[in-house]
DNA sequence: CTAGTTTAGACAATGTGGTTGTCCATATAG
DNA sequence: CTATATGGACAACCACATTGTCTAAACTAG
């Protein structure tokens, strides 16, 4: 089967618009209040959940060691962004929880993903970007967190 | 207007599109005889172009300082991928180029890249693949190549 | 031609985020 | 009760980025 674009542009192009879509995001948090926040972040919220976990479980869900979480965990508690608090069932166990102004974040972030994604929607129309969402259902994993994203991107 | 889906899937659905194709990209490639290449270094290796280019130039280039530049062209050049030669019109400059084992990684990733695309060709419909990638150059940048990815993805 | 400015590259010190290894306290299983 | 497994803290180390400094070479004015 031959092709009009080469195949690099592909992969590229989904990165780019990956890329286009978390600048935008990041942008308006910053106006929004959350002028700190990184990309990474937004996976390490999710992978601490709404009900929080440990900084042990949090390393196995990114895929880092316990103490790279412990190190991020520490960065966010001084952000302002989580906090560590006992567990009365466990006392070897810390937890993890989000802050107001972390679910504030989340919030944010969800709103303003809704937005962009409706931004598309009048330039694509709505049908072409369900039509994008649904092929790239279909070449991805179900799984849509894979969270493991530190270090996947390594450099020379 | 209103969505179907979740403004946070577009972006992770791009994100993990991006990811499946890097992924096989490096499987096959390491297959093949390049195990130690990794996703950064293809955007090196355009950085650094068909017909050499510096250390400074190389990091203006990715968007990092000349000294994480150089250091990069070295863990390279100990793999064999690049080689340092003077230029013979400026003996302050010294050319990074590729070597044979450097092009041959570009000749085989192109190789790849392409049968990837036909893989989803068939899997989406060659016309679907077109509409995709369409959408995604409306929504993109023109320039294809931005390539300041190192440290783009900031930590906690 | 010389003097001053700019540029490429090397070297050193530092910061951050990752790693492994060790150790202790607490739970859990037999 | 004892043995094992787990969570977390601490230390040492490594990879990769940063800034700052320095030298050599090349431009640019005069």
């Amino acid at each position: 089967m031959s092709s009009d674009a080469p195949g690099f542009e592909l992969p590229l192009r989904l990165f780019l618009a990956f890329r286009v879509i978390v600048d935008e995001l990041h942008a308006e948090l910053a106006r929004e209040g959350h002028p700190e926040l990184r990309p990474m972040h937004g996976f390490v919220f999710q992978a601490i959940g709404p009900h929080g976990t440990t900084a042990v479980e949090l390393g196995r869900r990114l895929g880092v060691s316990k103490q790279a979480a412990g190190k991020m965990v520490e960065s966010l508690e001084r952000a302002g962004y989580v906090e560590r608090g006992a567990d009365p069932r466990d006392a070897r166990r810390k937890i993890v929880r989000l802050t107001a102004r972390g679910t504030d974040s989340l919030a944010r972030s969800a709103a303003i993903f809704d937005r962009i994604r409706d931004d598309w929607a009048r330039s694509l129309g709505a049908d072409r970007l369900g039509a994008l969402e649904d092929d790239l259902r279909r070449m991805t994993p179900a799984d849509l967190w894979r969270l493991d994203m530190p270090g996947w991107f390594g450099t020379a």
